[in-house]
Formats: C-alpha cells, structure tokens, sequence
DNA sequence: TGATGCGTTGCAAGCAGTGCAACAATCGTT
DNA sequence: AACGATTGTTGCACTGCTTGCAACGCATCA
C-alpha cells in the first residue's frame, strides 16, 4: 500500500541472500541508487541493516533481537515449554514446538536429543510444508477453501522417494491426520529421520500449534518410534487444556469439530 | 532519513512490546490512524506483522525467518560451530559464540551443557553488556573513542553485588582484558554463574567475536573453571586463524596490536 | 595524471503519503 | 431492541515528502 515503506521492506530479503553493495540493491529494486541510499540509511538508523568495513550492506542485529521477542511474546510457546522438556526427560529424544502463520510453519520451540546423533534444525527456521508432521496438523485444521488455496500454491520437492508428490496427495493426507488427530513424517524429510506429531488446540478447537518427537533410524525405528504416540498426545493434550484455560481435551476418541466458518486470522 | 520508512520500521520494537490494536499504535507513533493503518498494512503484506484473531498486531513470522537467515550468514559463526562442538565435547560446559554490533552484542551460537543443571540463555538474546565476559572482549578492543562513547551511554544494573557498578569501572575493566587477551564474568550475571572467554580475531587482528565456556557453581569452582582457560583460548586462536585464513595467533604473548584509527564500521 | 567506478549531496518537480471527515461494524448499555 | 460509544475502514483534496537527475568527492587502477 505504501510504495515507499513497500521498497524498504523489500530490500530486507533481498540482503538475506547475502551482503550486497548499494548498485546492487539499487538495481533489485529498480531505483536511482540515490533513493536506495536513503532507504538503507533509514533502515541502518533502525539496526535492520548493518554496513560492514567493506561498505556492503547486511542484515543487522537489531532484527535478530526483535525476531527474538516476537517468539517469547507467544504464549503458547511459554505454557508448552516444560511440558516438552518434561517429553524429552521421558523419551531422549528431540522435541519441537511450532505454529502456521500465513503460509509458513515454523519452529518456535525445541528441545535436543540426549542421544548423541542429533538431527538438524533450528528455531525460528520454516520447516519444510509438505511433508513435516507438525506442518500436515496445522494444515489440517485450517477452513477448507483457505486449506485448498494453500495447498495449491506450494511446492512439492521430493526431498526423499517418501516425501508428498503433489496437492492431490497432499489433501488427501491431511483429510486423514484430520480424521485420526495426530501426524507422522516416515522418513519424507531425510530419508532415516522419522517424527511422530499431535496438536495442540486453543479454547475454540482450532489447532494454535503442534509438537512433534523426531528420531533417527539408527537410534529408534519407526515402530518404536511410533508406541510413543500415546505419550506424544497426553503431553499435546495437557498444553491445550493449559493453553485454553484448563479444558482438557480427551484424545481417545476421534476429534471432531464442525468446519469452522471461514475467519480472517487465528492465533 | 525516509520519514514514512522510519515510521513504518518504529512500529515493529512497540509491537515486540507486545500485541497493539490500530489507535494504540497510532497514538505512540503521533499519526492519524488511517496512516498508521496503511502502514500496518504495508507491513503486513510482507509478513512482518500479523493480525491475530482479535484484530490487534504483532510480531510475524517473516521476521523471525529473516532473522534466522541473517544469522547463518554470518561467516565467523560457519567457521567456530564445530571448534564449540569439540570444545564442549571435551569439557561438558556451555559454550557460547558472541558478536558486537552498534551498540549491541548478541548470542550468535550455543551450545548446550551436557551437565543436568543449564544456564538460561538464547541465541539472538543481547546479553548482559557490563557483566558478560565475551562482551568484555569485544568492547574492550573498539577503538578508544569509540568504547568511551558507547561505556558513557550504557546502564549498569545490579545484577548481584558483583556487577559493574559504572562506567569508570567498566572502562578499568576493559583496560585489563584488553592487555591480558581474556576475561571472566565471575557471578556478575548470576551470583551462581561463572565464565571464561577469550576473543576471536580477523584478518586484521582486530575482535571481531568472541566465545565463552559458562557453568553453574554447584558443578565447578570459579578455580576449577580457570583451569579451562588454555583450552578456552587455544579454541578460540584455532578458529582465529581459521577464520583470517591461516594465520594462526599466539597467545602466550600478551596481545598487542596497535591502535586502530576510528574506522566506520567492522566486521 | 587521467580515467573509471563507487557512494554521496542539493535541487526542482511531481507524485505519493497525510489528515480529515464520513461511513461501516461491532459491542455493551439502557 | 434501539441506542450511543468505540474501533476499523475508505475516498478525497492538499501538502510535503520522496524521487531521479546531475554534479561532486573520493577511491582504485592504468
């Protein structure tokens, strides 16, 4: 809506691919290198880029420090915390915590492996959409029509011959996570990596997060991976009844809430 | 410098604050709200900010993505992850890689104790800078102006009764790591904590980060974890030289490097 | 020493951002 | 149920901010 502010921001992702000088930034965005100049410098007075000894322009710490905020501000990751903690103590291994927002999912929280393997990933980095179990429950529960319009758009990399082909498959997986109330990813991601994931719901039903358990082949097989299910679900469920106020939520029969009519947002 | 971009950007630190609905946002900018709509707006078509169900804004997910970019680009942090690794692999402790920037040093890198028994802390999170050992490091090497400027600025809270009390002698402090190539916070942070950290240098022999090993007094001595310092500092020259090319540094000669002019900016 | 490439600055012109006022929508109250 | 109060939203006229240009400073390099 507004031009100016609009290049700005724009020039944020473009520094994200690496440090670039002010021709280039000019240039991306297709204005007098004059005009760059002073957006950068609006952007430097604000800490969002930094300019290094070599004149070239990068992200800058204060949108590190920010992005920090932004994920202690989420209640939801305040209240689950302890419980993932709690998780890891019983099963070893690694915990994440994440949410939908606008066509990405996220990492906003994580606790480590104690085994000595350890996958890779890292908070605040978008997990990959199509085949994580955390991002098929979250997908799941959005309103049908904004479901569809998502799924269409993405992309579909075969990470592994396990990972979700097409929309088509895509929907169908979600209808049954939907159905059933949890999630997996058998080695869609990486090819010896598997996860076992469940959601967690605010007062209203709607899936605000979901936690998954990950694990490598060598460590534990998806079959023993997967007896930690009922585990994975109690923990899910104890946050939900914690995150909307002490209701909590029974696991043992299928879930089922009437399709939400269409919202703007949820949380 | 950009009048509509430095409004734009004042916004995101008021929402780090917390969510704010439209007048209140409009209200600490001193605009009209139908601006500070747009504005929101703008900042909302980039996933900057989000709207949550009950119509008010915060922090969104494109920036915590960004951020998250922003920090693996960061060379120096590429370069000393597995030295951390190694480094906590052979002590058990804490390990933490830090940068300065305007003002600011933050947390870039972590790694986790393997002790029961963790420190609080999070990478992105600015840290203590009158207390923290590896931000002792990194001011003390600014050029002379430079640190004054930035020491006069800062506050000096109590954490305990061993904090630094105020800049003269946060500047003494300096004077002495700056000499003798290390520093320790010694429960300044947390009367139970302690630290030992040594400086990681460029090319140019200027800090441009630095690292730390942290424990709790219940697992080590303050003595004890002084007797790490050799190892602390051969890590952190090992990934000096690594990081300026092959050009290891020696520390058993107290560091000297003569006083830089007031360059703009570093690395 | 001159040439090329970069970042930087003052300026005039025009467009885009601003505040206003009127409207819509939601909510709580009587 | 009707009413005011509050909050978000839109169209519009006007002013002022943003823009591109051209000229300059300052490096590096031939």
């Amino acid at each position: 809506m507004s031009q100016t502010v609009d290049r700005a921001l724009s020039i944020l992702p473009l520094l994200a691919e690496g440090p670039a000088d002010l021709g280039r930034v000019a240039d991306r965005l297709g204005v007098h290198k004059s005009t760059a100049l002073r957006l950068l410098r609006t952007l430097h007075e604000h800490g969002f880029v930094y300019r290094q000894s070599d004149q070239r322009y990068r992200l800058g710490a204060r949108l590190i420090a920010l992005a920090q905020e932004a994920m202690e501000n989420l209640d939801v990751r305040e209240i689950a915390h302890p419980h993932l903690v709690r998780l890891n103590e019983q099963c070893g291994h690694t915990v994440h915590l994440a949410v939908y927002e606008e066509n990405e999912v996220l990492y906003i929280d994580k606790v480590e492996s104690r085994y000595p393997v350890r996958m890779y990933s890292r908070i605040g980095k978008p997990v990959a959409i199509t085949v994580a179990a955390v991002a098929k429950l979250l997908l799941a529960d959005l309103p049908e029509n904004e479901r569809r319009a998502v799924v269409e758009k993405l992309d579909y990399p075969m990470y592994t011959s396990r990972s979700t082909p097409n929309a088509d498959g895509f929907l169908k997986e979600l209808a049954k996570v939907r159905v059933q109330g949890w999630a997996t990813d058998l080695g869609g991601h990486e090819e010896s990596i598997n996860c076992v994931a469940a959601p967690i719901r605010g007062a209203d039903g709607r899936v605000t997060a979901a936690m998954s358990v990950s694990a490598p082949n060598v460590v534990v097989t998806a079959d023993e991976l997967l007896t930690l299910l009922p585990l994975v679900r109690r923990t899910a469920d104890a946050i939900s009844g914690e995150y909307s106020g002490r209701t909590p939520v029974r696991h043992t029969d299928p879930v089922h809430h009437p399709e939400h009519r269409p919202e703007k947002d949820t949380v």
